[in-house]
DNA sequence: TTGTATATATGACGACCATCATGTATAATG
DNA sequence: CATTATACATGATGGTCGTCATATATACAA
């Protein structure tokens, strides 16, 4: 069964998202290309058509989600021109956030994964994390530039550590403290 | 061939010592029951006799790592009485710990991992982090009992989070700049 | 010393996985 | 319309995994 090729290309595009989802939800080995294609609406024979391994998906999905987060946080950005720092780390600790990983950040998804990953999933998340740390370094007030890189690292470093803690825990009032206390944190 | 109780329960010791250093390394997934008892220098059969299941030793790895850091913290603390939050965040925040994962930081070694895990894992974590907020907070300067518990939370949660991105990371200069960041962070 | 309990070894089972070989229908091309 | 290229389906392969059945050797109890 041959297909358009627009439908080719909307049906790689639905597997690289279907895979950011799926990865971020189960990690990386927690679903099988099998089970992937068949939640694209496809089977599992014409994967490598697409993708020359399952690594390479990994590595396209990683992206895939790192920009969407990239994205997210400048639109925030935008939106609070005043105080931008805080208004990312509101939109990031809160508990919808947590319960929904699979749209959410993919360092606090997959953070640990990742650095059992081959070199091209690294080099993506080395990449958004580079202009991730560029973003929030021009959102932080002060004067020093080094400072602000500081700043910008260790807030990011705050959000993801709270996020990771808030979803390991078993109960649901220690992991809102966590989320609070990260809030306190950054909004210092 | 049986061995005497005292060699079982050495025997018991050393896997669950192993399955601790590399589920740390390589995920809980990352190596199998066979390899693991093949590097306590036992075959795969005996496995059952000591656990009912993989998920039981990982309930059981996951407490000893924990136990680990929990009795670190309070050795480094005690070290260094007049700031014991820094010395823990120098303590934590080195490359050292970031190169070796298997002895170091569960959570920044299996965070994710561990909210993909079943609820005897979960409450292993939930119980560490209760202890450990509880020997932060009162090692938090500050009279307010809430505001040094958020403090020693969200402490935690850089130390964790900086420690995972650091990880991440494929470049050796952002990844040092990270772990300065959260140590400046920490000791601000 | 004899008998029993048990810690470990050997080996096998069924499930799952990534990957590849081949067939087929049909879009694209002329 | 005829030909070709290709996106996908079907099916198989070899490997790995958690788990269990059974055998064996020996520590321990009597």
């Amino acid at each position: 069964m041959k297909v358009t090729r627009e439908q080719a290309i909307r049906n790689r595009e639905r597997i690289v998202e279907t895979a950011a989802q799926r990865f971020r939800e189960r990690g990386f080995e927690g679903i099988g290309v099998a089970d992937l294609m068949k939640e694209a609406g496809l089977t599992h024979g014409g994967f490598y058509g697409h993708f020359s391994s399952k690594e390479d998906l990994i590595a396209e999905a990683s992206d895939r989600a790192l920009m969407g987060s990239l994205a997210l946080f400048t639109k925030v950005a935008e939106r609070a021109p005043a105080d931008p720092l805080p208004a990312i780390a509101s939109a990031y600790l809160t508990s919808r956030h947590r319960d929904k990983p699979g749209e959410g950040c993919l360092l606090a998804a997959l953070g640990p994964d990742v650095s059992r990953q081959g070199p091209t999933v690294r080099r993506a998340v080395t990449n958004h994390l580079r202009a991730a740390v560029d973003l929030l370094a021009k959102l932080v007030p002060g004067k020093s530039k080094t400072a602000r890189r500081q700043k910008a690292i260790s807030t990011y470093a705050t959000l993801v550590g709270s996020m990771v803690m808030a979803r390991a825990v078993n109960d649901r009032a220690l992991s809102q403290e966590i989320l609070d206390a990260g809030l306190a944190s950054v909004k210092g």
